[in-house]
DNA sequence: GACCAGATGTACT
DNA sequence: GTACATCTGGTCT
């Protein structure tokens, strides 16, 4: 089912907000051993780099975690947090601009077999509800950070059915609230009434 | 809906 | 050494 098309380097190297508005409705895909499991990305937030208090790489910081967040677009960041959970970004921008969009929700489409399997017994619609539940659906964690998205053999992004405009609600990022008065930027962007949304209230 | 424990990597002193 | 984290799932109301 999977194209095997990923979404090429031009495309993560725009400015953050539009590629974390445009990555609604695109398809994660993971190759594991000749089968796939994908999921169509509902929900992401734009993490906007040395100026953005929420972000990792905030000031500049650069250490050997956020290294990936410092290459080239096209890359995955992967970080480690609350001692038990992983989320993955999608890397933006130019060597040297560390910013990046964070995946927070999917809807499952493909290996919903090897997704129920991680995630254990749980409606569907759950599967990959959350940024750590993506990472458990698609069987990725921080021994993955850094891989090219762009290559198209074992992660990438390939284009999807393209989400309207109408249909895109922009709202403040969830989980930042130490960000200051960055914490109410509009960088969450998902898809209007979708089941699939995390987004609890916090 | 509100509240909270969980378990350890990471950054910084 | 220490504080805290881009969260989730379970419990209680």
């Amino acid at each position: 089912m999977a194209s095997g098309k990923a979404l090429t380097r031009d495309f993560y190297l725009r400015p953050t907000r539009d590629v974390a508005r445009d990555l609604l409705g695109c398809v994660i895909v993971r190759r594991e051993r000749g089968r796939d499991v994908a999921i169509r990305i509902v929900e992401v937030e734009a993490y906007l780099g040395i100026e953005d208090p929420a972000a990792h790489t905030y000031r500049g910081r650069r250490t050997a975690r956020v290294e990936p967040m410092w290459g080239p677009g096209g890359h995955i960041y992967v970080y480690f947090t609350y001692g038990m959970h992983h989320c993955m970004n999608a890397v933006t921008r130019e060597q040297g601009t560390p910013e990046a969009v964070l995946i927070r929700a999917g809807e499952p489409l493909e290996g919903l077999t090897t997704m129920r399997r991680r995630r254990g017994p749980r409606a569907d619609r759950d599967l990959a509800r959350g940024p750590a539940c993506v990472c458990v659906a698609l069987g990725v964690d921080r021994r993955h950070s850094g891989l090219d998205l762009t290559t198209g053999r074992k992660l990438w992004i390939e284009e999807g059915e393209r989400v309207a405009d109408a249909q895109v609600s922009r709202a403040p990022r969830i989980g930042v609230p130490y960000a200051g008065a960055a914490a109410a930027w509009p960088l969450r962007f998902l898809v209007r009434d979708h089941p699939c949304v995390s987004g609890r209230p916090r």
